[in-house]
DNA sequence: ACACGCCGTCGATACGCTTCGTCGATACGC
DNA sequence: GCGTATCGACGAAGCGTATCGACGGCGTGT
């Protein structure tokens, strides 16, 4: 492996001059710049990354601490960390991972040994165990997810409760009065992440202004859950039911529990799901969906941190930033009274 | 942030002392060890890691090369990311990501900049233009998957062959002798990635002993592309049809296709899917599948590299390993000739 | 034509660790 | 009793880069 000596020498220079024509931190004469570039070129140098680190007492690695795998969302997980990986290169970063299995020890080991410059946090819950390392840690530390104290935090997610209300207007605009709101998969609201009960504040204020009634029901990965949380919605609905399933999972065993019961989602009953674009295309009804623009809070959360990093900023920061979720319209959204009508 | 000389101080040895305390490279009386310990432990110390990497040349970090976002796939990808990492950790590395975004340059630089000590590779296809760069590296590298020339490389997977033969062995021993085995997503098959071919080789051998038929037909995320498939092969078929469908999105949309025919697995058909464990449980009809143990692949390939790396081996090296898949029966197959009797 | 100033380059040092050579102290043999 | 082998700890030399102070050469003003 060639070093910048090696360059150095081929180039006829310095070290120290190899050094600054790479950071631009002093002024190279265009001659020795071309020089010091071909044998860069030639000699396919690339700056060791230890002796960097070493010297300069940054890494440019991000550590991602991803939550403990827990067989649900695995797929909007990857959505995260590939768009966050993504992301970080552009803005001349790399990517680390940390797994929560190594507990909370793990957010102390990798700033201690300083293998990264800080860290992003996934699927920070209420009451997160992580927090009081998060806060004590010298480090930037961006969280995905709103704890309930955010203070002294630097904070980032989707528009929870902007999503609530965007369903619920869209119901009550096609004419629905009475709406199903399936709530979270259980382990997940006892994990007490937050963004369930924003969720839920959205919708309540949506309906509260609109005047249209809620029946919020509880979900579950089990048939058995939901067909009952459907039964009690189809129980005090008048004329077409609609349904709002703000989660994955839920929203596919919901789809599956009304088409055994002969509902299907755009002619008989409103459904707004949560699948992916990609995914709500596939339903043989293109599935109207709440989009928390995953990507999108994954790029801002990079890029917070990177600001962060950059400003060299060493005291405690707060902030708080919300992604605006929108609602894709496709086809399993009805307006009841035409519905009756046919 | 201390240092080993904070260390020494405090425990009133010398630096080196302290380095071999931590290394056990060289023998330490129980005392001296002791007193070293204290002071780590009291100063919260940490070893730098880049100052580390630069004076042992190994950083203690894997590259993981994750596949360019494909919409399919998200979240077994993400089981593979998250089993790979744990098991890294549980062998003293952390892993780093490497998105396919950059291009093959990303795998140069990392490497270049010794950023990592090696790398794995995932969704390695047939013909891959990560292939002559993980040849040309003098580091070692892990494939997941087999490409068409394996020469010189290292490769692991999950055996596709073995779970082709199962599939068929399972549908032909409870009597079905006309199975339809619905392919992958064209994007996969057009890619190359010769898994496909290798599950049809399995199928095609175990079919051929059995004296069983087999109707290979094309498979897709559209229901339309689907419909035509099962068609196809309902035509084709006396008695009750059986279904192998070895890929999550088309097995998803296989089963939606079923039913709007009114056909049942379990009751008036056969299938055997791929859904992971516990997806597979949430079906009405709990759904036999292909388990393909990608934690298991996972495992082996950081056990792999971690192998090579202790070994210290510096040539090229050759190897190929399969994890054999299984086939956990649930409840979607039936005996045709008993089905017929009902 | 001379002094001064600025731009562009060089040399040296520090970063925190690993590792090798060395040396003091203890335990043993004769 | 002294010399020798052994164990344990020390000091110093890098590893490759960033960065600071210094310095030489050019151009500018008079």
């Amino acid at each position: 492996m060639p070093t910048s000596k090696d360059v150095a020498l081929a180039a006829g220079v310095a070290q120290s001059t190899v050094s600054y024509v790479l950071s631009g931190k002093r002024p190279i004469s265009e001659k020795t710049r071309k020089k010091v570039e071909a044998a860069i070129e030639q000699l396919t140098y690339h700056p060791n990354a230890g002796a960097r680190a070493l010297a300069s007492r940054r890494t440019h690695v991000i550590g991602l601490v991803i939550p403990f795998i827990p067989e649900l969302h695995m797929a909007s997980l990857m959505e995260f960390v590939s768009s966050i990986a993504s992301t970080a290169r552009k803005h001349d970063h790399d990517i680390l991972l940390v797994t929560e299995d190594e507990g909370a020890n793990g957010l102390r080991r990798v700033v201690g040994q300083q293998i990264c410059d800080g860290l992003i946090l996934m699927q920070v819950a209420g009451e997160d165990e992580r927090l009081p390392i998060a806060r004590s840690l010298k480090v930037p530390v961006v969280l995905i997810g709103i704890p309930r104290d955010p203070s002294d935090l630097v904070c980032i997610d989707a528009d929870f409760e902007l999503a609530g209300q965007l369903a619920v207007n869209d119901l009550a605009a096609a004419g629905h009065s009475t709406i199903g709101v399936i709530a979270w998969q259980p382990e997940v609201v006892e994990r007490q992440v937050n963004y369930v009960e924003r969720f839920v504040r959205g919708t309540n204020q949506a309906a509260k202004e609109l005047g249209v009634k809620l029946l919020h029901v509880v979900g579950g990965t089990d048939l058995g859950t939901i067909s009952k949380s459907v039964d009690e919605v189809l129980a005090q609905t008048k004329g077409q039911p609609a349904f709002i399933a703000p989660e994955g999972i839920v929203q596919e065993i919901l789809l599956r529990t009304l088409s055994a019961r002969g509902l299907t989602p755009g002619t008989n009953v409103s459904v707004i799901g949560s699948a992916s674009p990609g995914m709500a295309e596939l339903y043989p009804v293109p599935l109207s969906t709440i989009d928390l623009r995953p990507r999108e809070v994954s790029r801002r959360a990079v890029e917070i941190i990177c600001g962060l990093l950059e400003s060299g900023s060493e005291g405690p920061h707060e902030s708080l930033e919300l992604v605006p979720a929108t609602i894709t319209h496709r086809s399993s959204v009805i307006r009841p009274d035409q519905a009756k009508a046919s």
